[in-house]
DNA sequence: TATAAATTTGTCAAAAAATGACAAGTCTTA
DNA sequence: TAAGACTTGTCATTTTTTGACAAATTTATA
């Protein structure tokens, strides 16, 4: 993991375009995408798709690893921010995450028997 | 926040309504919704939708207020174990929301200026 | 200021995902 | 072994997401 950005994943892809000095239309272009939807997208309107991460990786030059964990944290931290979940709340929830794992690895085993 | 279940939420639809001595049907009826589904919502092939929770609460007197911190506990656990999140990366995930947050405030005093 | 480019907003059809409904299967148990 | 309980599979319907385009508004610059 390298440093994460404290924003949204909209924000992120807003800043490494103008920092690159590229229109919405050119990297809308460069990602297939429509501007008008990528504005969206920087404006936190609607969701940039997974699907096209390892394409906006190759287009700035990213680790796509890293860019992942940007987009995962910003999807958890947009659910984290709607439900108004608690860090308390975030613990028994990662709790939880634990328990399916645990149980997923058990289902393997059980399998084999 | 009373003791939350650290199994999926569809474990604990089973284990009040076989506490409580009920059939699926039984249940499903309740709830009004097809007994099939309710199966495999109990199973985790299916999500228990949100809109039926007040009912749920009800059925089996339960807080409903718990029972919603239940519910997005679940919610966010799932997401975590799909999304492969770590802890580390979940500490990343809590500060953007807290980014959230702190926009969205910001944002409701901008309109009043 | 005029105008051209850049961005935003609104809308709608198409695609994808979630849900409801039902048939047919297996498993339990009386 | 028959009935009830549960599971699995499928498909139509509904809802949500996405792609596409027109028409704004905003920003930059000649």
């Amino acid at each position: 993991m390298t440093s994460l950005m404290k924003t949204t994943f909209g924000e992120y892809i807003r800043h490494l375009r103008t920092e690159k000095d590229l229109t919405l239309t050119q990297l809308a272009a460069k990602l297939n995408l429509d501007s008008a939807n990528l504005s969206k997208i920087e404006n936190g309107i609607r969701d940039f798709d997974e699907k096209r991460l390892p394409k906006l990786a190759r287009i700035f030059g990213l680790n796509i690893k890293d860019l992942r964990e940007e987009y995962i944290t910003d999807l958890l931290g947009k659910k984290i921010y709607e439900t108004n979940c608690s860090k308390q709340l975030l613990k028994v929830a990662e709790e939880k995450a634990e328990y399916r794992r645990i149980r997923n690895k058990n289902l393997q085993t059980e399998k084999t028997v």
